[in-house]
DNA sequence: AGAATGATCCTCT
DNA sequence: GAGGATCATTCTC
């Protein structure tokens, strides 16, 4: 498949660690615009990432971390550049990005992307959608891309998921807003997006 | 264009 | 037991 192995060519420059080892909204914004990569048996999946929110365990009541460390929220804890995975209303998973050094709890959810590769693969595992709703919300995203509960503490810098670390140029200027499904912690705009299709809500207006 | 609702089960109190 | 960083569908303007 010749489209495949280009794609692996093009999208095998990997977002070291350092990077998300940074605060949780510069990694945040960091984030908008590179492309989110899972090889599967099947093949491979990417997408452009256009929508992220933060999350951090100090003065964030919205965060799983506001709490404390539990068993479900332990990944965020430890060191950065790790998946964060949770399985919420009985039936979706949702995939974060662990950022800030180890001891710090804090990631990002990333909420949307612009397919790019794998579209058949992705429209198989979503049988129904149209395009646009693809991957579109955190918990079409993790079924579009084969994200499930296997993946929590998965490094994203040795496995099959990963960020890649060309930045496609942020041409749209970054949108910011409050989080979205929360109740507590709606004072903090830490919701970042490209707006466009993609994004899983349209700026109201 | 919003609001309401059912689905469905893991996690924490 | 209760609730949830959601989604798809069905309502009510």
């Amino acid at each position: 498949m010749k489209n495949v192995s280009q794609a692996r060519d093009r999208l095998t420059d990997r977002t070291p660690r350092e990077f998300f080892a940074r605060d949780v909204l510069s990694v945040s914004k960091g984030l908008l615009g590179r492309t989110l990569v899972h090889e599967l048996d099947e093949g491979v999946v990417a997408g452009r990432i256009v929508e992220v929110e933060a999350y951090h365990a100090l003065g964030d009541q919205a965060s799983h971390a506001a709490r404390g460390q539990t068993a479900r929220n332990s990944v965020m804890f430890g060191p950065p550049g790790y998946a964060y995975v949770y399985f919420t209303y009985g039936m979706h998973h949702c995939l974060n990005l662990v950022a800030e050094p180890s001891g710090v709890a804090a990631a990002v959810l990333i909420r949307a992307v612009e397919p790019l590769e794998g579209l058949d693969l992705m429209r198989s595992r979503r049988a129904g959608a149209t395009d646009r709703l693809l991957a579109s919300g955190p918990g079409r995203l993790a079924q579009a891309f084969g994200i499930t509960l296997a993946h929590n503490g998965a490094d994203l810098v040795e496995g099959r998921l990963w960020i890649d670390a060309q930045r496609q140029k942020v041409q749209e200027e970054i949108s910011v807003s409050p989080r979205i499904g929360i109740s507590a912690g709606v004072e903090l705009a830490w919701r970042f997006y490209i707006d466009g299709p993609w994004v899983s809500r349209r700026r109201s207006g």
